[in-house]
DNA sequence: GTGGCATCCGGAACCGGTTCCACAATGTGG
DNA sequence: CCACATTGTGGAACCGGTTCCGGATGCCAC
């Protein structure tokens, strides 16, 4: 394999001089440059990372963290962090940890706390403080999207808005009996993305004046279709008491339970308003109302914060109100209607 | 940060002892061998990757191409790929490849080339010539999951014959106007995952000396569920001669039309049998009849193969028979039942 | 007693870059 | 004309490990 010292013999150079006129750094005549480019490009020059980032500290590479790939939204988010961090000529590095069993503990100190990644992006993980202060230490960057992290830096919507948003758009359309869906662990995470999206619901019915049902009108279950079908067969099977709305933690979650509702012979929306959250690719084809967020994007916006906070960002990179919460908009579409009667 | 110098200084010894105390090559003694450990643990030695792959010209990294994460057949492979390397130690960069743009070819030609991993496994990505040759050249080992890529180690399912035993079920049923929603490209690459499935379809079709209605009957379109809903809706338009079964190339697509179906007040699967292919989580929700496959032992089985090629196997490791086809099962739900009449 | 082998350990070279420092040549202002 | 800054280049140290080689020791067999 090439390396430098012979690209800088057949450029008649040094070692120095050669590294300094393909890095870019120091002074180089421009003649010299393109002897050495020419060089270089002759013998099918490849710089080895490893030497560069064993003097450098910098590995152009960064970890990411996070805990499905397989959920349309951290799949978003993920492909999102790829792009922006492909383009930044950094590698990605993907370490995927649901629960906290010895495998997280593992990645945590003995991959990521190695001289491997620059920089973490956590998504959707709720790290303890030890484990923050294992990066820390380090000095490497960590930028939390969803999910908390001590200090670091962190992109989140406002959940609980959303959470109040939707609510309220169903009781503006005259509905009373609105249940939830929410993700599994709501209750007993109040500050997870979970757990604030409830918030939000209990907040816009107590402001309402109305009562959340004694809890029979919420369910937690898993994120996901199934987990939105079972969970909507808990309120939907007794034909009494059964809610006219139906607020849902996610698309995913929606999805299922309109599916549920269409089992049951529940007519959606004329029976059953749906709203879910995410702003799902399939989302129009189930017709559903939903609050988008825009996880490819915010993924985007996350690898714009590792690169300023690694000093790769030039003067003139809009600064992001590093404060304000990740957009969000309501989408109405058919799963939604007036109440009934 | 503390380097292999201050272990050995503080234990005692040389850094060459150092080495092979932490490294566990070579002779030390083994008293000399717990002093070097203890004197690791008491100052939080990591040994720095970067250092020892510089020499030794291993990373413990394994690249992974892959063209969706999001799709959920890809995620679940990745899911499989990440925890198997995690368990052996290794890291897994990504690098998410959908068409043939510069961007992949940045990747191969600099990402892939350089040191920085192991060895490749390419997910669902027909390699080109130049591509295969070029890790070859590095000598990097390389699996191909699913699509093509030269000499390279391949696994792959027989997808024709999936595509047969599909079509067949259908046909036993007695279905004889069977429609397919082939993948994007089926007829364009013939030899493609999805060019393979439709070849099946074919085969079965012609076996039974039926016409396939003069390819009025295949409709081509995104692997996805959208695209399994516009795609069905281009022959459940016409009431005359509308199919009575319909395979649809994944589940995701399955999934869809049942949607569409649905949606045209076409009943399922009184009026119309629809099979699958993936085995996806969501199958069981739709009641849908599929050709489950595994796509995460699919990808812990690449990884056990990448393994063998890096010569990181132990004696005791099964073999597996590298020739035969993935494993792949029938699995019959309520979505496809006898013609109608 | 001596040759041979296995075990244990340290010195030093090495991997492939980057960067500090010294030095030279050229321009520049006073 | 000289002090001095700017530009361009090479030598050498260095990053943090691994590994080759050679020396030392202990043990056994002959």
């Amino acid at each position: 394999m090439a390396a430098i010292g012979d690209v800088a013999r057949l450029a008649g150079v040094s070692k120095a001089t050669a590294s300094r006129a393909l890095s870019g750094r120091g002074y180089v005549a421009d003649g010299t440059r393109r002897k050495v480019e020419a060089a270089a490009a002759e013998i099918g020059y490849i710089a080895s990372p490893d030497a560069a980032s064993l003097v450098t500290g910098r590995t152009k590479n960064v970890g990411v963290v996070i805990p499905f790939v397989n959920r349309w939204f951290f799949g978003e988010v993920l492909e999102g962090i790829e792009r922006a961090l492909l383009s930044a000529g950094y590698d990605l590095t993907l370490y995927n940890l649901g629960g906290r069993g010895p495998e997280r503990a593992r990645v945590f100190d003995f991959f990521l706390a190695r001289k491997r990644v620059d920089a973490v992006i956590a998504v959707g993980v709720d790290l303890t403080e030890h484990e923050v202060d294992a990066l820390e230490r380090r000095e490497k960057p960590l930028v939390c999207l969803g999910g908390s992290g001590g200090a670091a830096a962190r992109l989140v919507v406002d959940d609980r808005a959303v959470g109040q948003l939707a609510t309220e758009h169903l009781l503006h359309l005259g509905h009373t009996r609105i249940a939830h869906l929410a993700g599994v662990d709501a209750s007993a995470r109040p500050h997870s993305v979970q757990g604030q999206r409830l918030q939000g619901f209990l907040d816009a019915i107590a402001a309402e004046g109305l009562d959340a049902g004694g809890r029979a009108n919420i369910v937690e279950a898993d994120v996901s279709m199934p987990g939105g079908y079972t969970g909507a067969l808990q309120f939907l099977g007794h034909p009494g008491s059964r809610p006219t709305a139906l607020f849902a933690a996610s698309d995913e979650m929606a999805i299922g339970a309109i599916r549920a509702a269409e089992r049951l012979g529940i007519s959606v929306p004329a029976e059953l308003s749906v709203i879910g959250v995410d702003g799902h690719e399939y989302a129009e084809m189930f017709d559903l109302t939903t609050i988008e967020q825009y996880p490819g994007e915010q993924g985007r916006l996350a690898v714009d914060v590792v690169m300023r906070l690694l000093g790769e960002g030039t003067i003139a990179d809009p600064l992001p109100d590093s404060g304000a919460p990740l957009p969000t908009r309501l989408v109405v579409r058919g799963s939604t209607t007036s109440a009934p009667r």
